[in-house]
DNA sequence: TCATTTTAATTTGAATGTCAAATTAAATAA
DNA sequence: TTATTTAATTTGACATTCAAATTAAAATGA
């Protein structure tokens, strides 16, 4: 019990100078309450088995004060490298992150398939992370840690999947699979949680302890910030954001069930209403029609409008639920396609607004955090970032012990 | 920091003899991984301030060991009194709870008015706990805490009321005030909160770390425990699971918004429909009148039957939406009014389970728990029971100090 | 230029705490 | 009665934290 002690204010330290960047000692020990004198110890454990260094402080200004200089502590980049991956329809997006979340490398690969085996997808991923090793001037070997960004239903804790669209086969130990595959520590998740570990980790939810993600691609997804933690639900199928339900007996989504807020709000669900009523055409890429439908909508065609006006109405209820149910401090809207424009449509949003329960306090602050594939790839590699964090504390747990 | 150390050991141990009832040291030590002589050393504690207590093993029977038997440790009932009071429309509903969680005394007593101004509530409430206390034999001045439930928007971390229906008042510091008034430490929340601390206290949470509770009252409220804890949002207004949107532009709420949960499943909403359609008078309480729309579906009543059918229907939709966003391990349903069977009915359990993503891995379990106002204040008490524990252990952390 | 002042970081030594192992306590079995 | 078994306590070693003292490294001022 005495040695837990020093392994809770390593991990505190370890966390807290990853969240400042750059950070000297005595504000550490101000932080987080732990005394100057152990902060001092606990930080040269830290340094002489590499996880951080001392950098110079460029205080090169007014904030230059007399005393001695404080000496900002970081995290040694060069200590571990981890790759992100994120599987996507027809292809993976990777990055190669250094230990301090420094982007050395990134890269779209294409997949044989949409649909794979577990061991076809699972050497797809260790060729992609070889390649990605190699053009960032790095041997495979030297990765320490990948994570991986599903669709699907995965438990998290022991990277079980229980279905995803990407792979051709139900309850599969991807996460053992990518292990062995891979031959190092591999950690998988649902891609919307992944995001969530992102805008957690570099982005707008750095700040927050409780907020909520909702990602945008063809689906809807929901990542959930709780206390500061990663909520994943008991089955790891939480956040089914996608398909709650907005209408009773409401329009077919694809999951079978009738209602879900993907059957309003998703492109397939926008075309299928404009090849129904209006003239367009049934042929081409999703993508290509979607255009189609928005220009028209642009261009003051009012059935398109329609179409799109319902989707955003949609939309904002199911976000007024979430607020009503969760009230968080904020609400992320991510996504990348320009083509979900309407749905970030500031109607959208005050919409919401009107639709949540009214107090005295402001609500939640809505923002919208465009980003491509390669940020969810960057959410995939800030989860193995933590856990690679992780099992390096555990190895100086052990050495000291 | 090191006292920190015994300090979280107090609460751990305390915490779980709590939840036990009656525990050896020995499986303390197992369950919470504190060793044996840190066990002794602080259950010595705790017993020499009066805490816990020893209490003879009854193991008359099969499981008599040889060897030293094993001494139960227990809460010790006499070390301190609380109250628990439920505020609703037209009465209060107390219970008195010693340390240990037992009834000591139950009443319930009218107010003045359903709406009063802060001071008339809070010198009610302190005649009422006065009088709960001689009922059993007490006086007022030995109750430890006073756990209080209303409706409305409420702050619990620091008592403030945004807004209840029972207060003729909007912003009210109602803790302050009660704690001034009573004269005893006062703590005040949101009553559907209360229910799930008395769930996880008392009731059917007690082996969840997540679970969700759903009230019925005339209101739908929500109180969700993630993680072992309440989370109760960031305004204070969270879990407004009632104002959930169930339908665009749908039927208007006593909120003044459309398409609410509550506006379809409240009895209100029931028989503004039944008034409507049918012949049903517009006149009397609302109770009876519920109970003549009830009686008319009994007897096979079409419309009436079809009212309650869609009130199931949707309430089955709200449930499956929060199945669909928290995937918990279990939904207690909550409620006394046998009026509102047809929202325990299977049919609508089961429409839930229809609606939710389906996995491989069991639905959440789903119970009904009927109970009245008398098990809302033992929710209140409940917590007051907490804060109390709380502020005999920080007096016990300063006098080690 | 060099002593003084100021602030950061480290070292020191006392106090606190945890825990394994040894011991004591209290029962049953032989 | 004695041996055995199991629970609880005591003991002594070791780990850890922290306040206070000390050292380090800068700016300021004479």
């Amino acid at each position: 019990m005495a040695v837990m002690q020093r392994e809770y204010g390593r991990r505190t330290l370890l966390r807290q100078i990853r969240h400042a960047g750059r950070i000297p000692r005595i504000e550490l020990s101000d932080l987080t309450g732990i005394s100057r004198a152990t902060v001092t110890t606990i930080t040269a454990e830290l340094l002489s088995h590499g996880l951080i260094e001392e950098v110079q402080r460029d205080e090169a200004g007014p904030d230059s004060r007399r005393g001695r200089p404080r000496v900002d502590l970081k995290i040694r980049g060069a200590a571990h490298l981890v790759a992100g991956v994120k599987v996507s329809h027809h292809k993976l997006s990777l990055v190669l992150l250094d230990f301090e979340g420094e982007q050395l490398a990134a890269e779209e690969c294409d997949l044989p398939a949409p649909v794979n085996a577990p061991e076809v997808l699972a050497e797809a991923i260790r060729d992609a992370v070889s390649h990605l090793a190699t053009v960032a001037g790095r041997r495979a070997d030297e990765v320490s840690g990948v994570g991986i960004g599903i669709a699907g239903i995965v438990e998290a804790t022991d990277g079980f999947v229980h279905w995803s669209p990407s792979l051709s086969t139900r309850n599969v130990d991807f996460g053992a699979l990518l292990t062995r595959t891979l031959g190092t520590p591999c950690f998988i998740d649902n891609d919307a949680n992944l995001v969530a570990v992102a805008e957690q980790t570099f982005g707008l939810g750095r700040e927050h302890k409780d907020f909520l993600v909702v990602t945008i691609e063809s689906g809807v997804g929901l990542g959930m910030v709780i206390g500061g933690a990663l909520y994943r639900g008991t089955r790891g199928c939480g956040a089914e954001f996608g398909h709650t339900k907005v209408q009773l007996n409401g329009a077919l989504c694809r999951c079978g069930q009738r209602g879900c807020l993907e059957a309003y709000v998703a492109d397939y669900a926008l075309l299928r209403e404009a090849t129904l009523v209006s003239g367009l055409s049934a042929e081409g890429d999703a993508g290509t029609r979607v255009e189609t439908l928005l220009n028209a909508a642009r261009t003051g065609d009012a059935t398109a409008r329609s179409i799109l006006d319902r989707a955003g109405q949609i939309f904002a209820m199911g976000l007024a639920n979430l607020v009503n149910i969760f009230d968080p401090e904020l609400i992320i809207l991510a996504g990348e396609q320009m083509q979900l424009d309407h749905l970030y449509a500031d109607a959208v949003i005050d919409a919401m607004r009107k639709s949540i329960v009214q107090v005295d306090k402001a609500p939640p602050e809505v923002v919208v955090h465009k980003w491509g594939d390669l940020m969810w790839a960057r959410g995939a590699a800030a989860y193995a970032l933590e856990q690679v964090s992780e099992l390096a504390l555990d190895r100086l747990d052990k050495d000291a012990a």
